[in-house]
RNA sequence: GUGCCCGUAGCCCAAUUGGAUAGAGCGUCGCCCUCCGAAGGCGAAGGUUACAGGUUCGAGCCCUGUCGGGCAUACCA
């Protein structure tokens, strides 16, 4: 039941009287945030009334004389300038909350999509032979929610992780694998021997771009600090406006002096790590060519050189399994995982096409595609011949269409890469590929401590993996400390691990799914693994406590659903705000999808379970007052942990029946 | 320089896309386990929604300007 679109509905069918479009008019209908202004309230009276040229209560009064709702609600009110105000009768709410526990299908009785679509999610996408980090659990774990919500929306979804597989880390890799590794840890632990090659690569190759860099950024500085100072000197301080003009071009000569010299902090403390380190510095000096013969790697990998093409097959699969480990243990599934390396032939093809349609020219040697009111085109081909970014995700998105004839294709993807998606999608469209709605589901950025992009410190392994390990760790101290406060301790040793894994995962998946605002946050241990107030752990613990409740009543539950007999009535205050947010469950899914928002849910379900917990205080359910206020709270109950359970599930976490 | 995003309680975030008295969590301070699970509940304190104008029945949200922050800005992905 979706009471939201029953009432707009109704309302439509009161405004066709008046207007052409109430379709217009009728998505200003809102839940009311007052219980003195009823359930629901519609807003549309006041913009319609001018658009009349009437008064608006007298249009609102009109509106409502008009409006049929039925045995469902008491007579609608016109309140204030205007608004329409609509109660739902109690017994209608009770007969609702009946006809979602007993749907037959488990769905809640929420309908399908009156016309489904098809959606492919691209989520995740890690690199491969690169350890994952916090960062990549937002991508992942906002993506998967959408994938199950829309998949359950009754629509048609493919879930494609996009990994990088294919990038210039393979021609580290190969360039280490060759020069530097270890056979017996490679044979031991191919995967932790290939992250250090990777790493000690990477560090040699940022050693002589920071010696290249290095007088540059010197030169940019002085010629900075040479610029404020002719400036500060200047007298053109007389004229007020020309000094406020001023200053604030020395403010933000300042700031970028400021941004430069910590640039310039960061490079020589990078060089000094090295040379720091005999060894390192050794190393150094031995493979002075290192950033050209990594690049001669990783072409010759691309071209198809057998050796490198043969390792590239060899490294690969021990990778994959390394992350395939973490999407277990976050119970996370794809549909596809088709990366970068699966394009790889048709990229040739995309520049080709891209020329001949006179989208894509030559420029300064590197072909690139220019887009109206764009400051800077669209790369797909490099001077010396590599294809980009850019080009795989034109072949991606060529296939995606042939294959697959989405309705849309979503990117969960770190908003630093606004423009770039924004220069993708226009080309696509103008390529041909325009069908689909193609669209950037963009998030912040984590940031670690010290306000910049989440790294793992340099070196060191810590990364995901540690982070799950933490969550579980706290999870299974609170869980133990809890059931040791039972009279008698319930769960073993082995349920108790069991429920620390699902509360402790679930604790981490939440804090990204319940904040998805574009602005970046700074990752935090004890953040990410709070377990009081808007959590998932405070909804694992509702519907515990529900399912608690049934155990010691020794109550079959399935049996009592099952009874015609048994009824719903809503008499106290509690019950019924518990209802009405039961009831809401079908307009907060629509409000996810609507925007790819998961906090929309998240929000819903912490509402859920705030109203179960007032239910649970002020109502008595195994000491009710009669056998059939019992049996209803039972029910209420019932329909109440069902929802978040569901709800949790949609979120990809997991609720448990003890805690 | 240009473009995009942002500025809401001490901290971290909401606000159903222009609706009625801006709400939660954390933290702080009070209460509440003889009574279905205290990972909980009830209450208190905390706000000129960065600032100044404008638009209208109505603005945290839209427009203009100012201040502050973040990101991006052709051969990385």
């Amino acid at each position: 039941m979706n009471i939201l679109r029953l009432l707009q509905a109704q309302f439509s069918q009161a405004l066709s009287g008046l207007v052409a479009n109430p379709a217009e008019y009728v998505t200003q209908i809102r839940r009311s945030q007052e219980p003195k202004f009823g359930d629901y309230q519609a807003n549309f009276c006041m913009p319609l009334a001018k658009q009349l040229d009437r008064p608006s209560r007298e249009v609102a009064q009109e509106v409502a004389a008009q409006l049929d709702l039925g045995e469902w609600c008491e007579p609608a009110e016109v309140a204030g300038p205007g608004f329409i105000n609509v109660r739902f009768r109690d017994d209608w709410l009770a007969a609702q909350l009946l006809a979602a526990l007993r749907d037959p299908t488990g769905r809640l009785a929420i309908a399908p999509a009156d016309h489904p679509q098809t959606f492919v999610v691209d989520y995740s996408g890690p690199n491969v032979a690169k350890p994952m980090h916090v960062g990549h659990v937002r991508s992942t774990v906002i993506g998967d929610c959408l994938v199950r919500t829309l998949r359950f929306l009754g629509h048609r979804v493919i879930g494609d992780n996009h990994i990088g597989d294919w990038g210039t880390q393979f021609g580290m890799i190969l360039y280490g694998y060759r020069q530097f590794r270890d056979e017996a840890a490679y044979r031991a632990n191919p995967v932790h021997e290939l992250a250090r090659l990777y790493r000690l690569v990477r560090k040699l190759v940022d050693y002589h771009a920071g010696v290249e860099a290095l007088p540059r950024q010197r030169g940019k500085l002085a010629a900075q600090a040479e610029e404020q100072a002719a400036l500060a000197n200047s007298s053109a301080a007389a004229d007020p406006a020309a000094k406020k003009k001023l200053d604030k071009t020395l403010r933000q000569l300042e700031r970028s002096a400021a941004e430069a010299r910590e640039a310039l902090a960061e490079l020589e403390a990078k060089l000094a790590e090295v040379e720091r380190s005999p060894e390192l510095s050794l190393l150094a000096a031995e493979h002075a060519t290192i950033q050209s013969e990594v690049l001669a790697e990783t072409a010759k990998l691309h071209v198809g050189e057998p050796e490198n093409l043969r390792l590239w097959k060899e490294f690969l699969p021990p990778c994959l399994e390394d992350i395939e480990r973490i999407y277990r243990r976050l119970q996370i599934t794809f549909d596809c995982t088709f990366g970068e390396s699966f394009y790889h032939d048709r990229l040739e093809r995309v520049v080709v096409d891209l020329k001949q349609a006179g989208l894509a020219r030559e420029s300064d040697g590197a072909v690139a595609v220019f887009l109206a009111g764009q400051p800077v085109p669209l790369l797909v081909q490099k001077q010396d011949g590599a294809f980009l970014y850019a080009t795989t995700d034109l072949a991606t998105i060529q296939y995606r269409v042939e294959k697959w004839q989405p309705d849309a294709i979503l990117y969960v993807v770190d908003h630093r890469q606004s423009l770039h998606f924004a220069q993708l999608f226009e080309t696509a469209r103008r390529w041909g590929y325009g069908g689909p709605r193609l669209e950037h589901v963009s998030f912040g950025t984590v940031l670690g401590d010290d306000g910049r992009p989440f790294k793992t410190r340099s070196g060191d392994v810590v990364g995901l993996e540690g982070l799950l390990d933490e969550a579980v760790r706290r999870a299974a101290h609170i869980v133990g400390e809890n059931d040791d406060r039972k009279p008698t301790p319930e769960l073993s040793a082995a349920a108790r691990q069991q429920v620390a894994e699902a509360v402790g995962i679930g604790a981490l998946k939440y804090a990204d799914l319940s904040q998805n605002r574009t602005s970046d946050y700074v990752f935090s241990y004890d953040k990410m693994l709070a377990m009081q107030g808007n959590t998932a752990t405070y909804m694992q613990y509702a519907h515990a406590r529900v399912r608690s409740i049934f155990a010691k009543g020794k109550v079959d539950i399935a049996a009592l659903v099952n009874d015609p007999s048994a009824q719903i009535v809503l008499a106290e205050p509690a019950e019924r705000a518990l209802a009405m947010e039961l009831l809401g469950f079908a307009e907060a899914l629509d409000s996810l999808v609507a925007d790819f928002r998961p906090n929309q849910l998240t929000t819903y379900l912490f509402e859920l379970a705030n109203r179960y917990s007032t239910f649970f205080e002020n109502c008595p359910v195994l000491k009710a007052e009669n056998a059939a206020q019992k049996t209803s709270r039972l029910l209420l109950c019932e329909l109440t942990a069902q929802t978040i359970r569901l709800g949790l599930e949609l979120l990809g976490i997991q609720a448990v029946e003890r805690m």
